[in-house]
DNA sequence: GACATATACTTGACATATCAAGCATATGAA
DNA sequence: TTCATATGCTTGATATGTCAAGTATATGTC
């Protein structure tokens, strides 16, 4: 019987702790779910207040058809909105809506809360080097 | 509008890394996806080579629901194999088939290839610093 | 301008995985 | 011994997210 070695077991771990963590913030931020959060701060952040599709999906990891699953429901109930481009008709932008930016505000709270009591003291030195290896790691298994 | 601060976007990271990593690894491993990769490995180095289905799950961080649905199709086609407790009533064990070995000592080569090809020398230092830090995590956020 | 190739996005079909409810069993206190 | 509580597991229902196929549009070469 094979061993696995550090990489494969980096892997492993990597894909428990995500399964645990996802779990745990898919509920307790306000009425959003992780993968709205996710969406809105994106969002939030992104030049103009919008993004093309496509550019969400490579942002957060998640396919083009994913990116449009998740968006129907939230465009419905008023977190986001859809708009066409006027440069590129196959593009369709998105941007947060006032209803999402009052949500987003609140899960970021209550987000902040969850992990300072998760995370202890100690441990967050090392968080933005461990954000970039993780970072980084994406970007080469593309 | 808020900002969120390094923890949010360490959990933000590892989400779009392991949406990343999962799905470039839930195929190239002959045959087996990444979540029957995850299940015979943890079978495989279990004590006797055999867990109860809800060690499995809290192994792999998912819930016994999220268990029996994955270890259906496996038993089906001769991955594993089920069996009753011999000392609890409720319990089920989960043992890895020949079937099974033969296919993960094969999918723990390709996939050792594949890491090799992605993480480049000077990150495997690292390495086992991040698994134990994502380990750690993975623990708080229960 | 024609045409081959690439890109952006959606949708049908399906696998993944959760939640809640329910059932059977185990445990421990009174 | 009884009984309340906890645990292990399954299942119906549902949300998530992928894959493959298809459509419309953009790009670049000839």
């Amino acid at each position: 019987m094979k061993k696995a070695n550090e990489p494969i077991r980096l892997i492993l771990e990597l894909a428990k702790t995500q399964a645990i963590v996802g779990r745990r913030f898919d509920c307790g931020l306000g009425g959003l779910g992780f993968n709205e959060f996710t969406i809105l701060y994106n969002l939030s952040i992104a030049s103009d207040g919008k993004m093309r599709r496509i550019d969400l999906a490579n942002k957060i990891g998640l396919t083009a058809s994913g990116v449009t699953r998740l968006l129907l429901p939230m465009e419905k109930i008023g977190l986001i909105k859809s708009g066409e481009s006027e440069r590129d008709a196959r593009a369709r932008f998105v941007t947060i809506a006032p209803g999402g930016v009052l949500k987003l505000n609140e899960a970021i709270e209550r987000m902040e809360l969850l992990l300072n009591e998760i995370i202890p003291m100690d441990k967050k030195i090392k968080i933005e080097k461990i954000s970039q290896f993780l970072s980084e790691l994406g970007m080469l298994a593309r």
